[in-house]
DNA sequence: ACTGGTTTGTAATTGCAGTACAACATACGA
DNA sequence: TCGTATGTTGTACTGCAATTACAAACCAGT
């Protein structure tokens, strides 16, 4: 493992779409070489063999996540704001590369199996999140919870299928307008929840049905 | 796909957690026949290759999350007070039948592409959420939002995420309980969110910050 | 031109899924 | 009891695709 040369890794993005459609099973290394160019023996001469290819495609994929949610994340702003920026930039990268999200997707399994990509997915995804929930907390942009482990985690899933989900679904013209869009409703969610309440402020005890509970 | 006798259905299960452990790719046909005390030969007279088995497990396991929520679903309460009981029925299962579980996550590409297992998947884990949202507005238990299919997506990646994560992580002693205690964690958060803001019916403008926004 | 790394084509080699098939078992009605 | 249908299983075989081996270029830099 390397550092392979640019020109060849530019390349082996040619392999993406391949494999985000097909799967990497459904995927033969010659099919690898036939779409990017690179010869069967080169590949082999720079890479372990199949699984070494699914693991740099999505290790730059959750590297660009990692950058783009880290400097969202270390801004001067309070958690809560801080935790939208993230979800902002984590779904802007995600829409922005549907391919490797569907290859993420389609072969989850063997990235978790995968040592370093395990620990990337991690870094990536769930404890930027993690942070800023304590972080909120701690700065009272954000209420405390019981169980900020299991609830963590949760943001982390709605965050992450509803990303997964529209990158897989399709391409989009426009991503990062589709990331504001999508974000907007997710923080809706996880700050304000579903349940009938008053919006931070105002308060009509008319506004919703009080009789159970 | 005549329907296995029951018999070698119930040995099949022992290759489940062969199958969690090393994904159904670093699993040969050989080993799950000796796992399963069913010789190859025979595997192949009534299943039609690795996959088969796959699709067999986890289309047991996505009949039991859809019938236990089915039910749960099914009662007179309002649409929240189901919901509730649907993250709990779903989460019970799922934390009952942790190898399954593990399957399902190491082998989640090969599951969706195999269309019978995409349909049950949607059908256990999205669909009753969304219906249940869409009730919650009619029946006033839930409030309305803005964009209700990203936002039932994010449920169900909540939810979904935080159950399989719990069961991937370790076999439990009390399934059942855990499966209470992780899911008040995620109706807390799916219904109140992180934000500050006075329970339903009380209304103490003191209770959080008010400037931004 | 010499050396050490790359690149690539062309064979092997290997492992395993899936198939073929024959022998055997079991059940059940005639 | 026999015959037939259906299931069970061992064994050998086929075929594909990953991986490896290797030799012949190639391309610096010195």
């Amino acid at each position: 493992m390397r550092k392979l040369p640019a020109k060849l890794a530019s390349q082996l993005y040619g392999a993406a779409e391949l494999i985000a459609e097909r799967g990497l099973d459904g995927t033969k290394i010659e099919d690898i070489a036939e779409a990017t160019g690179i010869p069967k023996a080169t590949i082999y001469y720079h890479l372990d063999g199949k699984n070494a290819v699914l693991e740099f495609l999505l290790s730059d994929l959750l590297d660009m996540i990692a950058g783009a949610v880290g400097v969202a994340v270390s801004s001067a702003e309070d958690a809560r704001t801080r935790l939208e920026a993230a979800v902002v930039a984590q779904l802007g990268v995600m829409l922005e590369h549907p391919f490797l999200c569907r290859a993420l997707v389609g072969d989850l399994g063997r990235a978790t199996r995968l040592p370093e990509l395990a620990v990337a997915l991690r870094a990536a995804f769930y404890e930027p999140i993690e942070q800023l929930l304590t972080d909120g907390v701690a700065d009272g942009s954000l209420r405390q919870v019981p169980n900020p482990g299991a609830v963590a985690l949760s943001v982390f899933g709605a965050i992450t299928v509803a990303g997964l989900t529209a990158a897989v679904e399709g391409p989009s013209d426009d991503p990062s307008a589709d990331a504001v869009r999508l974000s907007a409703s997710i923080t809706e969610l996880i700050f304000d929840g579903l349940a009938h309440h008053p919006r931070r402020g105002d308060c009509e005890p008319g506004d919703g049905p009080d009789q159970s509970e």
